[in-house]
DNA sequence: TTTTTAAGTAACTATTTAGTTAGTTATAAA
DNA sequence: TTTATAACTAACTAAATAGTTACTTAAAAA
C-alpha cells in the first residue's frame, strides 16, 4: 500500500489515472469533465495538467493503459499446452470474462471509435501492441487443422474479431438489448447461457 | 420536395432532426452542442426547444426515429419465402449492409449504452418495437430444424444477437481495429471478405 | 546547512454552454 | 377584413468549461 505522505507524485498520478478512467468510462470523452476528474481523484486540478498535459493527452494515456492491461492478461493465457478445442474454449471464456469484468475497456473503445481512433493513431505504444493472441491463434488453428478437427484456412484476424464480437456486442449493448427484449441479460444465468452460446458458435464454425 | 416558403413547421422539424442525428452521431450526447445542431439545421436555436423540449428529449426523438428506420427495413425482408439456408444468408447480408450504410445507428446505440439506456427506458415506442426478426427467425430456425439442415433448439434471441454481433463489432470498431491490425478494414475487398466470414460463422454454427 | 527542484494550492479568466425572455410577423380561421 | 394562433428571431443569462497564473512548501541534491 502506498504511503499517504504529504507529497507523493506516483500516488497522485495513479489517483488521477483512476479517476480519469472512471470519468471517461462513465461519461465518454465529450461528457467527461476535467473538474470532475480532479474531484474524484481528490487532487488539485492543476496536477492533472502538470502530469498529463491536457484532456486529450490524459484520454490517450488512459486508453494506452487499458490496452496494456488486456494485452498483459491475454499474454498470461497458455493456449499452447491445450488441445486445439480446449484452447478455443479457453479463449472464448477469457474474452467473455475479461470484457464482463472490465466494461470500462469497451466504453473507452466505443468512444475512441466515435472519434475515429484519432487518439490511438497518434500513439506509437498502442500500434505496436497488437494482440499476442493473433500469433497464438495461428498456432491453435493450425494444430486443429492438422489434427483434422478444425476447418481449413481460417484467417486468424477474422477469427479473433469474431471471438471478440460475440462477447463484446452482447456485453457492450447489454442495456439496450435488455430493454428491447425485456430480458435481464446481465443476470448470472443469462451470462452463463450467453457464454455457452458463444462457445457453441465459435466451435460450430470451426468444425471441418 | 418541400416548399421553402417562409414558414414551414414540418420542414423546420425535419431540418432539426437531421442536424441532431448528425451532431449526436458525430460527437456523442455529451460532446454534441445544441448551438451546433441549430447551426447545422440553419434554424434558430429557439425552434429546437419549441419542437423538441430540450437536449435529452431531442436525443430520445433521434433514437426513436433510428429504431423505427431499421425496424421498417427489417420488416421489408421476406424471409418466409426463402429456403432456411437462403433466409439466413439474406439475414446476415442485410444486417451487415444496413449497419455499414447507416453507421449513425451504431453510434447512437453505443452512446445510449454509455448512458445505460436511460433514454429508451422512458420510451414506450421503442420498447414495443422489438425486432420483427425475432418472430421471423423462429420460423426460419424451425423450418431448418424440421428439414434436418439446422441444429436443434436454437434460441432465436441468442441467434439474433449473434448475427448482429459479427457485423456490428467489426463495423463499429473499424477505426481501432484497422489501426491495431494495420489493415484497411473499410476497403471493399475487406468488407466483402468480412461478410463472407460472417455468413460462414452463422451457417457453420447452424449445421446440425 | 543551503540550494534547487518539483509537488502542490487557491483563485482566476476567457469562452462556451443549455436554456430563456420578450418580442415580431406570416398565415389560417372567424 | 379582423383576430387568433403559432412560426420564428435576436439578444440575453446564469452556470459551467478547459486551461492558467502566481504562489507556497516539502524534500532531495549540493
Amino acid at each position: 500500500m502506498a504511503k499517504a505522505t504529504k507529497r507523493n507524485p506516483e500516488r497522485t498520478k495513479e489517483l488521477i489515472h483512476k479517476a480519469a478512467l472512471a470519468e471517461f468510462s462513465d461519461r465518454g470523452y465529450g461528457g467527461a469533465r476535467v473538474d470532475m476528474i480532479a474531484e474524484r481523484a481528490g487532487v488539485n486540478k492543476r496536477m492533472l495538467y502538470h502530469y498529463y498535459g491536457n484532456k486529450d493527452d490524459l484520454f490517450l494515456h488512459v486508453l494506452e493503459r487499458a490496452y496494456e492491461k488486456i494485452r498483459t492478461h491475454e499474454g498470461k493465457l497458455d493456449l499452447a499446452t491445450l488441445s486445439p478445442e480446449e484452447a478455443v474454449r479457453e479463449l472464448v471464456k477469457f474474452t467473455f470474462k475479461y470484457h464482463h469484468e472490465n466494461p470500462e475497456f469497451m466504453r473507452l473503445l466505443n468512444n475512441e471509435n466515435l472519434y475515429k481512433a484519432e487518439h490511438i493513431k497518434r500513439s506509437k505504444n498502442i500500434k505496436q501492441m497488437h494482440s499476442p493472441f493473433v500469433d497464438l491463434m495461428m498456432d491453435v488453428l493450425k494444430r486443429g487443422e492438422v489434427a483434422g478437427v478444425f476447418r481449413k484456412n481460417v484467417d486468424p484476424v477474422q477469427f479473433y474479431i469474431t471471438v471478440a464480437s460475440v462477447a463484446y456486442f452482447y456485453l457492450s449493448n447489454i442495456y439496450t438489448l435488455s430493454t428491447i427484449f425485456g430480458r435481464k441479460l446481465s443476470s448470472k444465468p443469462a451470462l452463463d447461457e450467453r457464454l455457452e452460446h458463444c462457445t457453441d458458435v465459435v466451435l460450430g464454425y470451426l468444425r471441418p
